[in-house]
RNA sequence: GGCGCGUUCGUCUAGCGGCCCAGGACAUCGCCCUCUCAAGGCGGAGAUCGCGGGUUCGAAUCCCGCACGCGCUACCA
């Protein structure tokens, strides 16, 4: 059997992070075993239908790197691979499930509908339908009521009445379901769309999917799933249910937790190596210790069978040490690119773009073990292209020369002295000559250090510091230390 | 209300009857390294395996109750 999975999101705004974790999963079961992946969208709800959804889908899963192989604009043996554009075959399978009457129109008003939840949830009762229309008699008189107002029909499966049925979940195991509690649910609506129950069971047979992987929220769903399964004679592909994605305080993943757009997190600086890598182990892990597994390593490992059940807190910060493993071992030359990108989208307009490349690889050895995020570029290195530095009188004294300015002043002036005339301006002779001013100004190496960082840099928190100087340049560390002296 | 699912350190997880008075990772704390910050190394604290009953020589692991949490309960997916 060939393995074919989908992705099959509703084009409702940006994805989500809960949504493209399961499409991870399709993707990395699909290429576990030599399958496809494909992606359909579900775009049956007229009303919440937003006409941008579709480029950023696409594009979320491309930043990921798990492009699928089949879907809209991609093109593939089973198209159109949107549901609008497949509504004739969803209406032929309704028509059929109601010549074999396993379905019936239904002519209720939603103003009856509603009025008859709130009457049952008065009573305290289950809100479901209460089958007007599927005897004859009933059906006549909501018609011939909908017919005088104008109104439509909608499509309902007639669920047996009593029975029960099993679905055999790939992670949940096996659930019972007893039919009494199901009501005739909606396949067809009024204005002649399917609901998602209909679409995808007949897209998922005519695309031959084999394996559908949801969230858990859709378990309850199920069994009206496993009737028009059965109703229409297909044979279910495995159904798997993915544990959910919560937020920090245990309830759904939302808006209020933080990000919940995978663009957000790209925005932020989040690499797609360990954003694939975090998603991977939302649910699913290896074994008791791996933490860090290439691509490769996922599709080669990849099982159902180690998926689990239990739902998952998304944990930001263990994602943020990833993302600072990725930073770290990733080759040279692309961290280069990056952090040049970053820069000539970060820096201040009076900086001409493009930074200089040389410059950038440069200092990437120096900072590259030290930021998590590529959003911290800047705080790390603006200094090498910003000229007018802003720091405060008191950053510059810091603790050790607070009470002496004086003192600080004569540091500074004995810093310019000790790193003119050197041979070359190397990281390694401007320690040695600092070092030993330090030791002639009576100051402490450490403190020294500290003045000249925030002169040169502008900043407390640098790249080593002589390694930086080096780069700088004997002109402009020169003219920076003597611009703090002047200010003291 | 009904139905369903879940429950191992704060978080992600390992565990599928004895190897576990529970292992790893993130976060946290301490020490080392050190020009700041990181990274790295070493170490600490942190889970009576939701609770109560069973089964068994033996249970985190099997069974039954309960509690709590979450989900579904739309002409949304």
């Amino acid at each position: 059997m060939t393995v074919r999975t989908r992705y099959a999101p509703s084009p409702t705004g940006v994805p989500h992070i809960g949504n493209i974790r399961t499409a991870l999963f399709d993707y990395l079961l699909a290429r576990r075993h030599g399958g496809q992946f494909v992606l359909r969208i579900e775009d049956t709800d007229r009303t919440r239908l937003d006409p941008t959804a579709l480029p950023k889908i696409i594009e979320s899963l491309e930043w990921l790197g798990i492009a699928p192989d089949e879907g809209p604009g991609i093109g593939g043996p089973y198209g159109p691979y949107i549901q609008s554009e497949r509504v004739e075959y969803y209406r032929g399978a309704a028509d059929r499930l109601l010549a074999q009457g396993d379905a019936y129109e239904c002519w209720c008003s939603s103003q009856r509908l509603d009025e008859l939840r709130a009457e049952l949830a008065r009573k305290k009762l289950p809100p479901k339908y209460d089958r007007r229309c599927r005897d004859d008699a009933g059906r006549a008189a909501s018609r011939n009521e909908a017919e005088a107002e104008g109104g439509g029909c909608v499509v309902r499966f007639k669920t047996p009445l009593s029975g029960e049925i099993t679905l055999h979940d790939a992670i949940f195991g096996d659930t019972t379901f007893d039919l009494a509690t199901l009501d005739d649910f909606v396949m067809l609506k009024s204005d002649g769309f399917p609901t998602y129950h209909l679409a995808y069971i007949v897209d998922d047979e005519m695309m031959k999917i084999s394996h559908v992987l949801r969230g858990s929220d859709w378990i309850s769903s199920a069994p009206r799933h496993l009737l028009i399964y059965r109703a229409l004679g297909y044979e279910p592909p495995v159904i798997a249910h993915l544990p959910q994605i919560l937020g920090s305080d245990g309830s759904k993943l939302s808006k209020r937790h933080g990000a919940t757009s995978i663009f957000e997190y790209r925005d932020q600086g989040y690499l797609p190596d360990a954003m694939f890598n975090f998603l991977g182990l939302m649910g699913w892990s290896l074994d008791d210790k791996t933490e860090i597994l290439s691509r490769e390593q996922f599709i080669e490992h990849f099982t159902l069978e180690r998926v689990v059940k239990n739902p998952a807190v998304f944990n930001i910060d263990k994602l943020t040490w990833m993302n600072g493993v990725y930073i770290r071992d990733m080759p040279l030359d692309r961290l280069v690119a990056l952090v040049a990108e970053r820069l000539d989208s970060d820096l201040p307009q009076s900086v001409p773009r493009p930074v200089d490349r040389t410059t950038v690889a440069r200092i990437v050895p120096l900072i590259r073990e030290r930021i998590k995020l590529l959003t911290e570029i800047k705080e790390y290195c603006d200094f090498f292209f910003v000229d007018d530095l802003s720091y405060s009188r008191d950053d510059l004294l810091g603790k050790a020369f607070r009470d002496r300015p004086a003192d600080a002043r004569s540091a500074l002036d004995a810093a310019v002295a000790a790193v003119t005339g050197l041979a070359s301006f190397a990281h390694d002779a401007l320690e040695a000559r600092l070092r030993v001013s330090a030791t002639e100004l009576s100051v402490k190496a450490g403190d020294l250090f500290s003045l000249v960082r925030v002169a040169v840099t502008g900043r407390k928190v640098t790249p080593p510091l002589f390694e930086s100087m080096e780069i700088l340049g004997e002109e402009r560390c020169h003219s920076r230390l003597r611009d703090a002296a002047s200010k003291l």
